[in-house]
DNA sequence: GCGATATATTACCCGCGGGTAAGAAAAAGT
DNA sequence: ACTTTTTCTTACCCGCGGGTAATATATCGC
């Protein structure tokens, strides 16, 4: 019996039926809930017995996976962090002048911005964590600016970008695309895809050492609709549904 | 004794001196000491206890002026939003062409960011208000949202600004704005009106119709330090001092 | 000075929610 | 089938913090 494919975002635990599943899937299905409900109702207002309940289990047995509230937290902002990590890994060991590796940093970034464990990168409060994971987050986000910095200087020493103070430019750059992952919304007008391709196009074109004719034949965005980033996204779908 | 002239930042119930002050001298300084507070700690983290304490009063004392926790946040979001809707009055009754408006917007929200109570429109979550409160805040910001847009579209007609989806541009230019609220620090490196000369330039160069060559000589940002917008601005200091 | 009003204090309530203890129910080992 | 181990539930603790009641102290009009 059950043959159903289980939907894909349903919980392990079904009401009363096969809870055999491993332990890391439910530790995963946990935090995928709970990132959910802290970008939704917002960390404090979020209880825990919402996440256990949304679970169909109780409180007490989400202690079997984590210790405490913010480990929670935590967690769900470290598979938001590997992302962004792998996506700047594959950048930098992919090459190319400053100018197109920033292109694919902000690209890659507009589009995590639009997922939930993206978004818990720029919308969780660091001030909720004991300072042992803080000084982490400190450090991972200082870790994707330098990114930021070191691709635009980059492009200015070989000549792909214009001349600019690479920390401000990064600060607006960086600042732009997180700001989506607090206004992006599933049921928006935009996809993500074309979020990002816009931009990607926008938010480089003003410090592009080549003035890069942006489409003159109209404001329509769906030039780039080829999936865009090739590898680095597919691993792990954040939660491949509509949501 | 005690001639000393209050300290200008200094709470009003003076340990145990001259309290005589009138109501809406208190008021204020409470909404002072509050959105301190709040962008310090955090709104949840930030007891009714922390606020009063900084006045030399008890918690009870604030309720003589506040009904609510959430009606004192409500009141300092609604002291940022005031500062804004002036701007934008302001720019809106000087005219001039859309880019040039839209530079003068982005130049005063930059310098807003930079002040505790402009920080507070974008950092405070709107959840934490009541569903009434939480109406109003939505619409001003759709109004700020608005202005952004309708500048960018008025220079697209005007031909100062080039085509370009006003929407996500809007989204683009204020995103990178409100995330200022986020990373600026007093004590950092960048004063507010260094800040908002750079993002003037950054945020606006992309989609300026004519190329306006920035700066060749070199990326230093001090160009601009002309006290830039001229009215508009001293009219009610934030808090003038050096904080 | 004296009563009325505004303003502050002390002492308290109480609900919410993170966290725990003890034990039941599955799963797994043998 | 039995024990052992893991997982989950029921029932509870308790501290924090928003909010209130009762009362004291200024302040002001007279």
């Amino acid at each position: 019996m059950d043959s159903r494919p289980t939907p894909a975002d349903a919980s392990p635990w079904l009401p009363f039926e096969n809870r055999r599943r491993a332990r890391d899937e439910k530790r995963d299905a946990v935090l995928r809930v709970a990132v959910q409900l802290f970008l939704e109702q917002g960390y404090h207002r979020a209880t825990l017995n919402d996440v256990a309940e949304r679970l169909n289990i109780t409180k007490p047995a989400l202690y079997n996976y984590f210790r405490s509230k913010d480990e929670i937290l935590y967690a769900c902002w470290s598979l938001g962090r590997e992302l962004v990590d792998d996506a700047i890994a594959a950048i930098d060991a992919g090459g190319g002048p400053g100018l197109a590796r920033l292109r694919k940093l902000v690209h890659a970034y507009a589009e995590l911005m639009a997922t939930d464990f993206g978004a818990s990168l720029v919308r969780f409060d660091p001030r909720d964590l004991t300072e042992a994971h803080r000084r982490i987050v400190r450090a991972a986000k200082k870790k994707i600016d330098r990114s930021f910095r070191d691709y635009i200087a980059a492009g200015i020493a070989d000549g792909s970008v214009r001349r600019c103070d690479p920390k401000l430019s990064a600060f607006a750059i960086a600042g732009s695309l997180n700001w989506i992952g607090h206004w992006y919304q599933r049921d928006g007008a935009s996809s993500p895809a074309e979020i990002a391709d816009e931009f990607t196009l926008r938010l480089t074109e003003g410090i592009a050492a080549t003035p890069d004719k942006p489409a003159r034949g109209g404001p329509k965005t769906k030039t780039a609709r080829k999936a865009s980033a090739p590898g680095k996204q597919g691993r792990k779908p954040p939660r491949g549904g509509t949501g």
